[in-house]
DNA sequence: AACCAGGAGACAT
DNA sequence: ATGTCTCATGGT
């Protein structure tokens, strides 16, 4: 059993994902006709707006560069200059071509989607350029794995609602997830609207302010804190 | 011209 | 272990 105030926490956590839910129902979210598309896709959208990445991604399909093995075939400097609208190209080419020999030398697609979420998690986050939030991407949107994406959004949503402050690096990503993950309970098709409820809130509304308090839509704020 | 974007990794506490 | 700084680049 949860310790007392758990439950409490449960159901406002619950209650207040449900609100963002029904004022952000994001169709959509995250279009794309692969597993390995969402998976390249992720590491494009680092640090960038997502209307960047599709251009960069229709050029990897115009070079029929989104395939593993292709991908990891590409040199550097051609794959850099095909992903150039999302922005960081150089630094993201390196990423991809760890990406595509990661995905190759772990067997595939299939042998990727054999793995537990565990397993996978630990796998993806090994190669270069995947961090917490991008392997938590590719296995919720890539793989249909039940994972809550802590990312700051995600956080700073939780700590103005009082109910959570994990704190910073990389082991709080992983309380936030589990703290979460923990009180929702969720499947993975909530998990992907809820994601992306808590971006579009998070990019409307003080994005940049520690508190709501300030906020020019604060009334909103306060309705989803209900 | 400044500032942000659907972060990651290195580095210093 | 945890918090902070740096990187890298297109678009608004």
């Amino acid at each position: 059993m949860q310790p007392a105030g758990a439950a409490a926490d449960a159901e406002r956590l619950a209650r207040a994902s449900r609100r963002l839910l029904e004022h952000y129902p994001a169709e959509n979210w995250w279009p794309s006709r692969s597993r390995f598309e969402v998976m390249v896709g992720a590491v494009l959208v680092q640090n960038t707006r997502w209307a960047n990445v599709h251009r960069a991604i229709a050029s990897l399909r115009a070079q029929r560069l989104l395939r593993p093995e292709a991908l990891a075939a590409a040199g550097l400097s051609q794959l850099s200059e095909v992903i150039k609208p999302a922005g960081c190209q150089s630094v993201k080419a390196v990423r991809l071509a760890h990406l595509a020999t990661g995905v190759v030398q772990a067997g595939g697609m299939r042998g990727l989607a054999r793995q537990s979420s565990h397993a996978l998690r630990a796998l993806l986050r090994g190669w270069h350029g995947v961090g917490e939030e991008t392997a938590d991407a590719i296995l919720l949107y890539g793989f249909s794995r039940p994972v809550f994406i802590a990312d700051n959004y995600a956080r700073r949503w939780l700590v103005r609602m009082g109910l959570f402050d994990a704190g910073s690096g990389v082991a709080a990503y992983a309380r936030c997830r589990h703290y979460a993950e923990g009180h929702l309970g969720w499947n993975t098709g909530g998990y992907q609207a809820l994601h992306a409820a808590i971006v579009l809130h998070g990019q409307q509304h003080c994005a940049r302010q520690a508190r709501c308090e300030g906020c020019t839509l604060n009334e909103y704020c306060d309705f989803i804190k209900q």
